[in-house]
DNA sequence: CCTGAAAGGGCAAGCAC
DNA sequence: GTGCTTGCCCTTTCAGG
């Protein structure tokens, strides 16, 4: 994980389609050495998987809203967090610190849709209240950080 | 945007290397036919761009956090926009409705750097205060939902 | 880590059905 | 939308330095 490493990484945040020769041109290798340090960021799980930025509000899914989850049991375990993955509005599940116990994101197509998802989560055993924050404005959002600040 | 195209974009979600012809056998059509449906869906602007996943923990930033900003003025504007943007540790900023105005999710190396950003949170004009949210464990998250309920 | 070369595969464009 | 063809670029893998 050098210097060089961060530099491909950053790139094939902005753009994973690009060719290993534009790559190796980026970080001042050859492309053949660039392939081979993203096979090697693969293979160490640096690099997850590679996958796609799918506009929200372009598959019916305008709505965003966090929800702070309280719950009077612990919401570490595997039965609460398979609960959490059967709702497939929910694009991320964390077990949190604070005076509440979970935060989730939520995308819906309307609030009606929102409050639906509410409802299944109070049917989560340990539930006992939620807290939503609707989103107004997405300022940015992204794979990783705000768009390159001295990037490129 | 029909049900061939919801099938294409799930499948580009969880492996966007996959070639066209294996998209093309998920979703009954041919190489060349799934290949111009994921061009369109470029071209629309419905697939932003192709990205990686990347795991936060090997890039040295193993400590998540979500940050509540309460202002004292309206923070829909783009001056604080952009010193939002300035701060690389955000991950994303959100306009909210509520009784804060501003949620951001932060990546850092330590709670030491989590304060630092803090700090220059502080320092952007009309914030008043802040809420942080620690995270223990992240149940999931991913490129847009639960790893697929009834996907494949 | 670089160069070079050979081999394979996928992508793009066009056209007939 | 399918099926096919042609050309091109990139990837992959080998060699050797």
């Amino acid at each position: 994980m050098d210097e060089l490493d961060q530099i491909l990484l950053m790139a094939l945040r902005e753009d994973a389609t690009q060719s290993y020769a534009a790559l190796g041109r980026l970080a001042g290798l050859s492309a053949g050495a660039a392939h081979e340090r993203v096979r090697k960021l693969r293979e160490r799980g640096v690099i997850r998987r590679t996958t796609i930025d799918v506009d929200p509000a372009a598959v019916g899914r305008p709505v965003l809203s966090f929800v702070l989850i309280e719950a009077n049991a612990w919401m570490g375990e595997e039965p609460v967090h398979a609960a959490l993955r059967a709702i497939p509005e929910l694009e991320e599940a964390h077990v949190i610190a604070g005076s509440a116990s979970l935060l989730v994101k939520i995308r819906t197509g309307t609030t009606e849709a929102l409050q639906d998802v509410l409802r299944r989560l109070f049917a989560i055993e340990g539930v006992s209240g939620t807290q939503t924050i609707v989103v107004l404005e997405t300022v940015f959002e992204g794979a990783g950080g705000p768009p390159a600040p001295s990037g490129h």
